[in-house]
DNA sequence: GTTAGATTCTAACCAAAGTTAGATCAGCCG
DNA sequence: CGGCTGATCTAACTTTGGTTAGAATCTAAC
């Protein structure tokens, strides 16, 4: 092998920016979209190179769906642990997914685009996903059960419902914080003593 | 001429039928993967005979999206006409536009889907699709103003999560009505004298 | 029944896209 | 130094997709 297993491989480097760059391109123009050529292009190489990093067009489109969702997941997983009331978690959530929605811009896109459904996801995506649904779900139902949400309807739907809408604003470019504000307004969640006055948490 | 003028031509259906599955197929695979070959075939048509209705490729996708907005305002227009109170209307405007979601699964799709732009948008498309979001600002401003909902957010910020909510809902092919329901349910809506215990407005 | 126009099919053509095989080059290890 | 492995490039091939030109068929009027 060339050098330490704990360093990252320069084949390591081509790979993420093989991978940015069709993030971008899947973002833009959709998985039909984006083609090979423009992928590596803008990952600054031949057209034929990818294929030392990824065994078919399939496959790097899959990697970014699974790159995407793992670290949506990560972030998740970092703001919304389970401390605090139902509404600050909620609140955390939120926060957590307009932030990855932010920061990972095309991976993100690439993700939550449901309508183009690529045939075949991979499993690891899928399972991925379905985590990432749940744990909202989860979220979602404590919130109704303390009342800080409507009781009513199935927390699978409601959680459609926001993560439709926080996804829509997202993508329209709109800031986090400001976004996070309205939803928390429109859905009359109490400002708790959790996250201050509205603005978005701090976090390095 | 072929035909009196006020007969749907021969050539008129299969323009439909052309239309019809070119929604389908943009709707499952976007407007890149969109090929034509599977759109003639599911018309029942062979490749070339598609140009005889459209010039190109481009022109049909335009077509699509063009019919699929002006479906969906036809429909605003009809439920979301202005009287009662804001917040009947508002419940009214939700109501339609879940309902064309519902009716012209394929359109709609297409014409909501935002993150793949179609480059060189028709100018008719564009005009209508900006005519039905100011048609929805409209709604939302006189619920804010009225108190029904929350008046701190931009009314252009409330409609673009509105609507993202109510796309994710249909495209996950709910019923719309129990979407209806629940989305006023988490806006803490008055069920008012409108439209009756949440159920969706009977119309034929 | 003939004719004109509308509609569809056939059969190509061309460009682009995904894929592959082999050559090439750089860096490390012995 | 000499060879091995990782990484990239080059140059092709194959398929698919959009597009076009002209023949063929159908429909409706005369």
């Amino acid at each position: 092998m060339t050098g330490a297993s704990t360093e990252v491989s320069k084949g390591d480097l081509t790979r993420r920016r093989i991978l940015d760059a069709a993030a971008a391109e899947i973002a833009r123009h959709g998985p039909a979209g984006a083609s090979l050529n423009a992928i590596a292009a803008a990952a600054d190489l031949r057209t034929g190179s990818l294929y030392f990093h990824f065994a078919s067009k399939q496959r790097l489109v899959e990697a970014v769906l699974e790159e995407g969702i793992r670290a949506s997941l990560q972030r998740l997983d970092a703001m919304a642990v389970p401390t605090g009331t139902p509404a600050q978690r909620l609140r955390a959530g939120v926060h957590a997914h307009l932030r990855a929605l932010a920061e990972l811009s095309d991976y993100a896109v690439v993700v939550l685009a449901p309508p183009f459904s690529v045939d075949a996801e991979l499993d690891g995506f899928r399972t991925l996903r379905r985590e990432y649904l749940r744990r909202w779900a989860g979220l979602i139902a404590d919130a109704q059960a303390d009342g800080t949400l409507a009781a009513g309807p199935e927390p699978g739907e409601v959680r459609d419902l926001l993560l439709g809408a926080l996804n829509a604003a997202g993508l329209a470019g709109q800031d986090p914080g400001r976004t996070a504000d309205a939803v928390f307004a429109l859905l009359r969640l109490p400002s708790g003593p959790g996250t201050p006055g509205g603005g978005a948490p701090r976090t390095p």
